[in-house]
DNA sequence: CTGAAAGCGCTTACAG
DNA sequence: CTGAAAGCGCTTACAG
């Protein structure tokens, strides 16, 4: 291995004194700003490293990074983050950073009072500043299903959305619904745009013509698909079908519907999106759109390792294939 | 603060001289192994650092570590854990060991690489071998809802089980019925055993007789619900409300009443315990005992600090009150 | 704000 | 397997 630096080395480079490449290290105030500046510069350039500190262990932690902790979203992708981490021996550090740039700060100063070998984030809240601090770190960064828009640079790790949404809707032309609606997810994230867009396309290559009061906007969470679903059914709407963008918003359908006296699928066939542990825990049992939430976690840690050994990572976005789940929540409708 | 000891002074001390002591350090083979272990000794004695290093951050990380990740349970510790240790500057190194002696081992070769200022332990694999090593780790050990079983002298943090079951079979009472059936939990673990305990010290103060054929032992997960309901109305035992040890195993009571085409509350009133966010979002909403989860893992995180801090922690074993959640599960039964 | 000199802590190369 | 001596890397105390 290459002989570590040294002061003395750095300090010959920057035309200064072993001393004040000490004090510089040492934070010590007594120094010229710009004399600083150089010496720092050179100091990050040649990787300096005290001499008694050990080179620090590669791939003790990495980080896994979401806005918050609180939807069982998470618990998937930390499952698989955690396991192949655990496998190459790492440590999973998790936060929460609750969207705010407070609590950001607060982790990324965490990160540099230690080593991380790479970030996994989940969170709809990356702009360009905190990729810069990010690449001001030094550490490869991926990212799970983003918001998307800005193109950051970043590789991402997606799924189907779009093929995932034909999918769903495909199903239940299949079993003659025509009447079907959508619960959308959230507007300001492209999978929301890609799973509608998948719902549209499946229903114009049947020949179903749109109902556009049979598509709403709901925000990923039970109660947006209790909420939209409660008013369709106030406004006399009456789908035969709901395919809504998320398990839990799902949920929210099987509610507004047992309220009113309605039975899934008797009445109503619901159709899901993400094929959380909470879709086989349903009554009935929910039939839904497998996202493999595990293996977008498991491919985002093996994508930081490739980073970190040098190796080119091919593709800047890898969308991994969705799947349909039919369990007891679809059947024909009634009139069929 | 006190001086740093020196290889010198611990040389001084072992009777050797300061490059035998360095030579100790730098793992060389070639030094006698009594001289070796001697050094050794005073040098963990005296906490040895090297003159380089910064002395370690205190509480840049603390561990949590499952048996499981999979389950929702776990999600609603780590929310606890993370935003407490988040609060304290301290990020979260989440690890499942699934009971496996060799997982637990790369998780204790992986906390040695780093600094922890100590662990939160969510795991009925607890054992006295265990027990040693981390305290050779010489790290701060807190127990959230242990097995229990043998006494480990180590601080838990649990909740109030038995009178937990107590109110959930009151409720029941309450409403009307004495045909109330109970679906316990794992067995090995004490929580199963305290909440059965109030369900019966519940059904005794009502001067109701305990049916033995409506209780039934299940693991604590949704298909033990499941199976123990199924047999139930099989067999023809015809409960008129069940008490579920927990969330996951009352909602597979509510499929087996739903495939044999009964209703909740209408035919049959369900009450789970611990109210994970699932039970908001069954339906119908369910009626739980709510075991704060996250702030036990909050109490957990604070104890490993005071523990840090030279506190004395007073109790060995701290339980967090249960609370009755009324939802829309439970209802007076049908021949009231 | 900076450097020359002294000195501390640790390691290395050599000798036995 | 161990120590006396030399030397390296870094810091400290002083001077300007």
């Amino acid at each position: 291995m290459a002989a570590r630096i040294t002061i003395a080395e750095i300090a010959a480079r920057a035309g200064v004194s072993a001393p004040t490449v000490s004090r510089v290290l040492n934070q010590r105030g007594d120094v010229a700003a710009d004399t600083r500046e150089r010496v720092e510069h050179l100091l990050a350039e040649h990787g300096y490293r005290r001499r008694g500190a050990p080179a620090p262990r590669p791939w003790t932690l990495i980080d896994l990074v979401f806005d918050d902790i609180d939807s069982p979203w998470a618990l998937e992708v930390l499952r698989g983050v955690e396991d192949e981490a655990h496998g190459l021996g790492a440590g999973t550090v998790v936060s929460a950073v609750h969207g705010r740039a407070a609590e950001r700060r607060r982790w990324l100063d965490n990160v540099r009072g230690r080593e991380s070998g790479g970030a996994v984030l989940v969170t709809t809240g990356l702009d360009a500043a905190l990729r810069a601090e990010l690449q001001e770190l030094r550490i490869p960064v991926v990212v799970v299903d983003p918001a998307g828009g800005a193109d950051l640079g970043l590789p991402t790790v997606g799924a189907t959305d779009w093929a995932g949404g034909r999918a769903a809707t495909q199903h239940l032309l299949d079993l003659g619904h025509t009447r079907i609606a959508h619960v959308a997810g959230r507007p300001d994230l492209w999978c929301s745009r890609a799973r509608l867009d998948g719902y549209r396309a499946a229903l114009d290559a049947a020949g179903v013509d749109l109902d556009r009061d049979l598509v709403a906007t709901g925000a990923f969470d039970y109660r947006s698909g209790f909420e939209v679903t409660s008013r369709w059914l106030a406004d006399g709407a009456a789908p035969t079908a709901v395919f809504a963008a998320s398990d839990q918003m799902a949920l929210g359908v099987y509610e507004a519907l047992r309220q009113t006296g309605r039975r899934v699928p008797d009445d109503v066939s619901v159709v899901g999106f993400d094929d959380l542990q909470e879709a086989q825990w349903s009554s009935p049992p929910l039939t839904t759109v497998r996202q493999p939430l595990d293996q977008m976690g498991r491919l985002a840690v093996r994508t930081l390792r490739r980073i970190t050994d040098g190796e080119d990572v091919a593709s800047p976005r890898v969308e991994l294939a969705t799947e349909l789940v039919v369990r007891a929540s679809t059947a024909p409708p009634r009139t069929a």
